[in-house]
DNA sequence: ATTAAAAGTGGGATCGATTCCACATTAGAC
DNA sequence: GTCTAATGTGGAATCGATCCCACTTTTAAT
């Protein structure tokens, strides 16, 4: 491999000037920059990373640790991480954690010894140990999805949202609305949504029935098998309001193989899938949580992080209801 | 930061014991490790991957090269990628070019000089170009979706698996087919899939008329105006089969939007969208390339390469009919 | 008891860049 | 023509690890 070294013992001037002449720093006379220019496109020369980052302590490199790439949602805030992050001429380490909690400290750990300049979580906890090991790393950490005390985070709306869309069903007529949660880990999703579905309901003075609430833990599969709980009760809802895109799609999937027609039976609404919402039937009824947008705000925090910006931020995102014909 | 040689001065040892007892290769002693585990764990130190990767050579970090994340086709093989380089202890690098070919070149400098170990590039093309940069390139460069000259890689079975569709759209009862393809620039799906397709009618004695055969550019959007384009012929179509799970996408928008009823009016086959598709009302018909396995199949490739395995290998991976009510 | 092999340790060079510092040359100001 | 400032350059230290080599101590074999 081509080396500094290499390129100034060819254009005769010494590695300091071509380290200068590289990073525009200092002065190099106008034939020295000639000389070097040609050498490198002559050898293809490219600096080494590792030495570089190894001398200024920065690598150009931001670790994302996310649950799982293939759901619409993830990618979708990697669509805008990326967007950013290239931008900045910046580059993504990508780690994904399959929902083990543990490594998402881990992940943390791993990034930071690969020396990233900075680190952005999409969260799915705040638990205590995650927490420490935030503090205690030595590039910023941001965080995306959750209210993670201490950190710069952006969190959905997710109160808000799921309290219009509780009161858009029953507008719309619904009375006996079920709820299709994850667990409590998961303060955003688990607690923030359902608290806003109950109290929804009882400022309609609707009743809570600990029946009609029941939880998946985010996969395809786990929503399908919550739809069946609900309906195999003696008596059935006329509505469903599942939290994520992915469980919505497993509730679906049961309701069409039983046959039961929606909105007719029953309706839903869910959020995520915005992408894909409208070419599914029924099209869904859903909060769009703007995940591009999302990701390049995160980003964006962290850049400024990166940069010098120490206060801690808190920030709450937009969305939008896209409203299909599932209610 | 704590260093090699702070925990080195702590637990009383040189800096060469340390390193031997982290790298367990030589001699340590009973005590000396343990002195420098209890100093390891209360500092919480770890290795600096730029020190490291200098001195070796050796980052644990793959690149990956794609067009865009948030596709389900993309996701998918970026999971089956993960995979196998979790299990290796590699971390994945992650790029998108959004199609833009230069960058496919650009990101493999870059990316070599950020010294990845090795590169897996999506292929959407197979120009000269890029072709001599793979070559030129220090590091393994392995190459899914396309036959890239010269070069490790695992195309789909592109021709087989169209060409079967067409006949069982023949078989179907379908005489007259449209399709919706990609310019020729990308070899494998370009232009092998249209030519199963020219070739399956010509060998069911069926007319190959130019104007059934439109193009788009992957886009949701372009799958929508090509779709336009075909049903706004004098005479319309049977069936249609669309190259690519994106703008199949856009096409069944199209036809939905304009009241046909598929498959009554109008037949329809597509690739990819596997996850999705039976969530698709019709249930689409599709052709599963198994990405998730396929990312992975090209990453131990990748692996072997990385462990010294040096002859150029070529295969073709394996794909599955979804049978839906699209047709 | 002698000796060779095994076990254990530290010093120093090295990887490829950046960056500080000393020094030389040139230009411009008076 | 001096003097200062700007321009231009190279040497050497440094970042944090690995790893070869030299050396000492222990163990085991004869």
């Amino acid at each position: 491999m081509t080396t500094i070294n290499d390129i100034a013992r060819l254009a005769n001037v010494s590695r300091s000037t071509v380290s200068r002449h590289l990073n525009k720093n200092g002065y190099v006379s106008q034939e020295a920059q000639e000389r070097i220019d040609k050498v490198i496109e002559e050898t293809g020369y490219f600096p080494s990373q590792s030495a570089k980052s190894l001398r200024t302590k920065k690598t150009g490199v931001v670790g994302v640790i996310l649950p799982k790439i293939s759901t619409e949602t993830a990618s979708r805030v990697v669509d805008g991480i990326n967007q950013v992050l290239q931008e900045n001429d910046y580059q993504m380490l990508l780690t994904q954690t399959l929902l083990e909690k543990e490594k998402e400290i881990a992940f943390i750990r791993l990034l930071q010894s690969r020396n990233v300049d900075g680190i952005i979580l999409l969260g799915t906890n705040t638990d205590e140990a995650l927490v420490e090991e935030i503090k205690k790393s030595d590039v910023p950490v941001v965080v995306l999805g959750q209210d993670m005390p201490g950190t710069t985070s952006i969190h959905y709306p997710d109160y808000k949202a799921t309290a219009e869309m509780i009161s858009y069903m029953i507008e719309k007529g619904y009375r006996d609305i079920s709820f299709i949660g994850v667990p409590e880990d998961d303060p955003a999703v688990g607690i923030v949504r359902k608290k806003a579905y109950i109290d929804t309901l009882k400022e309609h003075n609707l009743p809570v029935l600990t029946e009609r609430i029941t939880y998946g833990d985010f996969s395809i599969n786990s929503g399908y098998h919550a739809m069946e709980t609900i309906m195999k009760q003696s008596t059935k809802p006329d509505a469903v309001f599942v939290v994520t895109d992915n469980m919505a799609v497993g509730a679906m999937q049961y309701l069409k193989e039983n046959h039961y027609n929606i909105p007719a039976d029953i309706g839903m609404a869910t959020t995520g899938v915005s992408r894909l919402s409208k070419y599914i039937e029924p099209v869904l009824t859903t909060i769009d949580f703007q995940n591009e947008e999302a990701g390049a705000a995160i980003t964006r925090l962290l850049m400024g992080q990166l940069n010098g910006y120490k206060k801690t931020k808190k920030l709450t995102h937009t969305y939008r209801r896209l409203t299909g014909n599932s209610l």
